[in-house]
DNA sequence: ATTGAAAGGGTTCAATC
DNA sequence: GATTGAACCCTTTCAAT
């Protein structure tokens, strides 16, 4: 990977349908070397997918919010894991340092829906100590 | 915005490249109808912008961390959100509900980073009461 | 919303440097 | 690795239904 390579990341990601032949002359190279470039960016994971970025609001997401989640240290994670990798609410998941375990993001169309969420999907079967719901209030950034 | 749509907007989330006669093998309809779907759901604003998903290790970011903040009530909080919302470190920055104010997402290159991170973005001439860091350990899932 | 056709443009391949 | 030129394919657009 060298500066070009990092110019047409910066470029695809900004607008991923722009073309190699837009790319060409925006960075002054030839368009079958760019589209090997990105291909090659894509076969070495560094591209790992061409997506959209949904908005939230349009979507009938207007309830995000982050939740603690601390497990019995007895519990068995796996099943914890695959119910809530699987939950169409659940952005993301990431196994943390600190007080707790997980920290998960969330999607619910209101937040009348984060009762059922915890009750249904997080805590059902699951050995969970204790959760920690943080609400955002707005977003100045979201990549 | 109807099944149809939400049909589209699954496949382009999956891979924003489906050109429109592709989608249109999928879903029986045709292709200018697909295009002037996409076309709309863009102007509504339903979809945000065409990106593409890089991977944080191929890029170098070895340290995904979190970061609480709170402010002193007497701060001008614009100038912090603008220093924060410039950082190239800064992939998301969440105004909060609960003990902190705000909740950012920080990348870098290594552990290393933090501090300097910390000291010469985060506190430098922002009255910050206190922040506290998560390291997370893997991720399961980011969309 | 669909069909069909025309036009324009992008991608890909092979050969070359 | 990068470039060029040509062939092919696809997308877009328009008009008519």
């Amino acid at each position: 990977m060298d500066e070009i390579d990092l110019q047409i990341l910066r470029i695809l990601k900004a607008n991923s349908r722009t073309t190699s032949s837009d790319i060409s002359k925006m960075i002054h190279l030839s368009v079958p070397s760019i589209a090997e470039r990105i291909r090659k960016l894509e076969k070495n994971g560094v591209i790992d997918q061409f997506t959209v970025k949904l908005n939230r609001r349009a979507m009938g997401q207007h309830c995000i919010v982050y939740i603690f989640v601390q497990l019995d240290g007895s519990a068995e994670t796996h099943k914890f894991r695959e119910a809530i990798v699987q939950s169409e609410h659940v952005l993301e998941c990431h196994h943390t340092s600190g007080e707790y375990d997980y920290l998960l993001k969330v999607a619910l169309a209101e937040i009348s829906e984060l009762e059922g969420f915890i009750m249904h999907t997080l805590k059902a079967n699951h050995n969970i100590v204790r959760s920690n719901t943080v609400f955002i209030l707005s977003t100045l950034k979201e990549e």
